[in-house]
Order: structure tokens, then sequence, then C-alpha cells
DNA sequence: TTATTATATCACGAAATCTCGATTTGTCAA
DNA sequence: TTGACAAATCGAGATTTCGTGATATAATAA
């Protein structure tokens, strides 16, 4: 995990409250997967455009927001036909909370 | 505590490292409060001089970094005479492990 | 008072980040 | 194959951050 780069993805209102909102996605987000009738298993994945419609940035900006989170290893994508579905990885997440109590 | 600003000030190799350097002074700085015959009760708090030294950037910019730390509660300052002794708050280091460990 | 030292503040150009609209790519349906 | 839609990438102007040298302030010493 490199903490520098975590830190600046965390930095932004709208990108810590994605990773927020991620936490409880379906107290968040819409139901998922809806166009598609093969069960998917997307584990609380939610897809661009309803991040995006929570945020209320330009496409752009989420996407890039997005690619962000994942750089700096808070999030995990998976693909799904059109739908690109984002969660957290939430074991960087917990290796960013050991960082702090022990290495910080 | 305000998280963003916490993200902000630690986004940066240079003042990440201050505070790193910090929770050890004794073994990372020289000596402090050396030409004071008054003791004084640093708390294990580190002059300006020294920090910059150990980081190894102007005296501006390592000002600049200490002010930007402590305004976002990581470090206290006191001052004794000419000197300015940095330390950690270790309170809201806790606080912000906290905040990774429940709120995120 | 004057000189010296420690630190803070100012002003600046360079580099990075922010956010957007436009365009491109990828995927599915007709 | 074409059209429609989701998402990624591109390009750009506005804002912020980076790091510096110069200057100002504050405290001590002579």
């Amino acid at each position: 995990m490199d903490f520098i780069e975590v830190c600046k993805a965390l930095s932004n209102d709208t990108r810590l409250n994605i990773v927020k909102w991620l936490k409880n996605p379906t107290e968040n987000f819409p139901p998922q997967g809806g166009c598609l009738n093969e069960p998917v298993d997307l584990k609380g994945g939610v897809c661009v455009s309803s991040i995006r419609e929570k945020a209320g940035v330009s496409q752009s900006t989420v996407s890039n927001y997005l690619d962000m989170l994942q750089r700096s290893g808070l999030l995990l994508s998976e693909r799904h036909g059109k739908w690109t579905y984002y969660r957290r990885n939430e074991e960087v997440i917990k290796e960013l909370a050991e960082f702090i109590g022990k290495e910080l």
C-alpha cells in the first residue's frame, strides 16, 4: 500500500464520500445489475452511473475519481457487460488503519 | 479533526516523515534546548532548525510544512525564547486511527 | 541601542490537481 | 451492421500545491 497515494485519493470530499457510501451500497445506491438476466455476484459493487448520480459530478470526473481510488488500492473494479462495478477493497482499508496505528 | 486536511497534510513525503521522525525525537534529532540554562519541559518537542536539517529543505519550506501539520492538528507547537518546538499531537493521531477504523 | 539568531510570512514561477465537455472505446440489442 | 448506452480517455482552462529566496518579526546578547 502506497500511503501517500491513499492520502491523496482521500484528500477530496467527493472521493472520500464515495468510499464511505460504498460501505453500505444497498443503503446508498439503487439495486444493481438490473438489466442483466444472468445472476452476477457483484459483492456489493456499484456501477459508475449510480455513483455519478449520487456524487453529482460529471461522468468524466467520476470515472477519473474511481480510477484514482482504484489505483490507490482503496477500490476494486469488475466489468460485467457494459457496466463496471466498483466496490471497496476492505483489506487495503484494514492495512491503512493498521499503518496509522503502528507506523505513523 | 478535519480528515480531509489531515490527508492533505500527510500527502507529502517530507511532511509524513516529519510526523514519523517526531515519534522518536531522541533517535532522530540532536538533543534539544541546548542553549537555554533554564530547564524547559519540551515534551519531546524539536526545534524548527533541527527538523529543517533532517528534512533537507529550505527554512521557509519547513516552516510552511510545520504550520500545515499544526493547522491539521497533527502537531503541537510551543515557543521557548527564540525557538519553537514542535511535537506530535498523539490524541489527534489516535482520533485519525479511530476514524479510519470506524467511519471510513 | 545594535547585532545576531530563530522562525514566520511574502511573492513568485513551476508543477500538479480539479473539473469539465468532447471524443473514443467497449458491449449489447435490433 | 447499425444504433444505443456505459465507461474510459483526451484536451483544456481554472485553481491549488510545491519549494524557493527575500523580507519581516521576535527574542536574545553585546
